[in-house]
RNA sequence: GGUCGCGUAGCUCAGUUGGAUAGAGCAUCUGCCUUCUAAGCAGACGGUCACAGGUUCGAAUCCUGUCGCGAUCACCA
């Protein structure tokens, strides 16, 4: 039983003895620092069934706890805050059973059920920005955490594979690419199709120009621009299976994969199942069709169908057009349908999706639900705020842009130059050296986007961004690697338990390592990374305070010594496990 | 205009189911390296928690309204 139960079980006996009242939980909380004590039961919650001075109670109760649970040594009252204090010998055990415990704070549910958990979901039009990697991290992260709390998971993304807009790229390529590859121009695959991409653009807006000199308005020249009508012609190759225009998808899309490999293994992340918009655009129709006759759909004049979401405060929508051809939604509704098929254990999934999709996903749930899957009840849009440039909103069509690969690049670049200044690394080879600038600048990337909430903007300055003091992940992997360096020199036998008096500095950090498993339930629940990266941070600045105040080699014996490694080296695994689920490497030495 | 989200220190952000005097970092200022990694620590300065009501022992947190910013309201994905 833990102490809560205790106390809380405790709590209720005395209140029953005292004030014959009966309660049916009771409110903890952990003591603030500036009070004495470690754990704080809030008196005024009782004031509802107990009349009185909440001092007065707070008093009784104190004394009753105090005598009668062993845990508890000492109290006190302000105002309506009953504060007790906890023995030495209880955080000691509490300490040790955890320190046993290697997969300490990672729940162990005995379940088959598993969660899918979808992001990333490019278009193989071009290559990967800023907006990805806000993306990526997320939906890695998410995933990692949601592992952690005990659950099965499966990675998984959608590729955008087919459509007008890659005929675009295409389009240009056939037009202007001169058979133009990857090996022949040293660039990356989705590199080279994003150029085309881009230089689709140029030419279809030259077009426009020329149609509006000629006195047509913007609107019927964007509709009439030749190139345009070109690509929708291909389209409609391409989805008549034409053998030539297939081939040259094929192709390209090699290419872009061949790319985007590159950047999620630079980003350290991964996909269990990877699906593609080409194999499932045309699954959801049948569902449709079943749901029409259900009476979950209905036509329109004109063929058209539509859900009516009037009664849930939404309006209509289409889920199929007049030609019989599916739209974004229909495509959602087939594809979430064929997953669960595909993995029978998968009783929900997590849809990392921009919040500009917000509308979208509220109606795909909803349509599920009405159609009578059970599961859409464990659907999760994790919506995310925009990642915005100083300069405005992200455009990739116009260039402005933060490409991925360039900021990882530039990332490590900064590292590597702060890092020479400082010269703390002699002795390495210059291979170590940069898969240390790599881990440096990654660290600092990841984590100050998933420390942020989710559902906020990010407003990103790229010079800003690259900060290694204050909550920043390089911070953390110094306080990390510190530690690493002290376990280095420590020659003693220091993994058995010893028994000490606590130091008030060592209490802190013993109590904020507890609450780890709490923390990864947390951001289970809330699909929050940011719970466990500002965790993460609150325990390495406690770890810090209590390092430089409390020397370690200079410890008042050697049993105090020894207990304070054995600390130190809790605290270390823990950073390291809070870190893996944000998807981010802990250097050995920096 | 309808719907959804956001608004906390000069800047970037925390703030768990409503709890004690609102918390960090950056920036500015003051101390601390003959021993363990100073990418650090200790401290000072800095707040009408957008605004106005309401709910109650208690509100940054919940409810209503107002203002500001953003997204969305496509037979695009």
């Amino acid at each position: 039983m833990n102490i809560q139960t205790t106390i809380q079980k405790a709590t209720q006996e005395a209140l029953q003895e005292l004030y014959q009242v009966n309660i049916d939980s009771v409110e903890f909380q952990s003591t603030r620092k500036e009070f004495e004590g470690d754990v704080t039961i809030v008196v005024f919650a009782f004031l509802k069934v107990i009349r009185g001075n909440p001092v007065e109670i707070g008093n009784k109760l104190g004394a009753y706890l105090k005598e009668n649970v062993a845990e508890v040594t000492d109290f006190n009252v302000v105002k309506g805050f009953l504060n007790l204090v906890l023995s030495d010998s209880h955080l000691l055990n509490l300490f040790y059973q955890t320190f046993a415990n290697k997969t300490f704070g990672f729940g162990k549910k005995d379940t088959d059920e598993a969660i899918m958990v979808e992001y990333s979901s490019p278009n193989t039009n071009k290559p990967l920005h800023l907006g990805h990697i806000r993306n990526n991290l997320l939906g890695y992260s998410v995933a990692e955490i949601l592992k952690a709390a005990g659950n099965k998971v499966y990675k998984t993304q959608i590729v955008n594979d087919r459509g007008i807009h890659i005929c675009k790229s295409m389009l240009a390529y056939q037009k202007f690419g001169n058979e133009e590859t990857p090996e022949s121009t040293g660039l990356k695959g989705d590199k080279l199709i994003g150029n085309y991409y881009v230089r689709f653009d140029q030419e279809y807006k030259k077009e426009i120009a020329i149609l509006e000199a000629k006195g047509l308005d913007t609107d019927d020249a964007k509709k009439q621009a030749p190139l345009l009508l070109e690509a929708q012609e291909m389209l409609k190759k391409w989805e008549a299976d034409d053998t030539e225009t297939r081939a040259l998808w094929e192709k390209m899309n090699q290419w872009v994969y061949k790319g985007f490999a590159v950047t999620y293994k630079a980003l350290g992340v991964d996909f269990d199942i990877n699906y593609y918009e080409s194999q499932t655009y045309l699954i959801g129709k049948e569902i449709v069709e079943k749901g029409l006759e259900k009476g979950v759909f209905f036509k329109k004049e004109d063929g058209s169908v539509w859900i009516d979401l009037s009664d849930d405060g939404l309006d209509e929508k289409i889920v199929l057009r007049a030609d019989g051809t599916a739209v974004y939604m229909t495509q959602d509704i087939g594809t979430a349908i064929q997953r669960i098929k595909d993995y029978a254990e998968v009783k929900g999934m997590v849809y990392t999706v921009g919040n500009e999709q917000d509308y979208h996903f509220k109606v795909l749930f909803l349509i599920l639900k009405k159609l009578g899957f059970d599961w859409s009840d464990n659907l999760y849009h994790l919506s995310y705020g925009m990642v915005d440039l100083p300069e405005g909103k992200m455009k990739s069509r116009e260039g402005t842009v933060v490409d991925a690969d360039d900021l990882m690049q530039e990332m490590t670049d900064t590292a590597r130059e702060i890092s020479q200044d400082l010269g703390k690394l002699e002795g390495y080879t210059n291979t170590e050296k940069e898969d240390l600038y790599r881990i440096i600048g990654m660290g600092a990337l990841k984590y100050y986007i998933l420390k942020v909430d989710p559902k906020k903007r990010i407003l990103f300055d790229p010079k800003e961004s690259i900060d290694f003091n204050g909550n920043t992940g390089p911070f953390i992997q110094y306080t990390y690697a510190r530690i690493q360096s002290l376990l280095r020199r420590a020659d003693f036998d220091y993994s058995k338990p010893v028994h000490i008096e606590l130091h008030t500095k060592e209490r802190e950090v013993i109590k904020q390592l507890q609450e780890f498993s709490e923390v990864i339930q947390s951001a289970a629940q809330n699909h929050s990374p940011a719970l466990i990266a500002n965790y993460t941070y609150d325990l390495v600045k406690a770890f810090n305070s209590f390092y430089q105040s409390v020397s370690i080699f200079a410890a008042d014996n050697a049993t105090n010594k020894i207990f304070r490694i054995q600390l130190s080296s809790k605290v270390a695994n823990v950073i390291q496990s809070a870190f893996r689920l944000l998807g981010i490497e802990m250097p050995e030495r920096m």
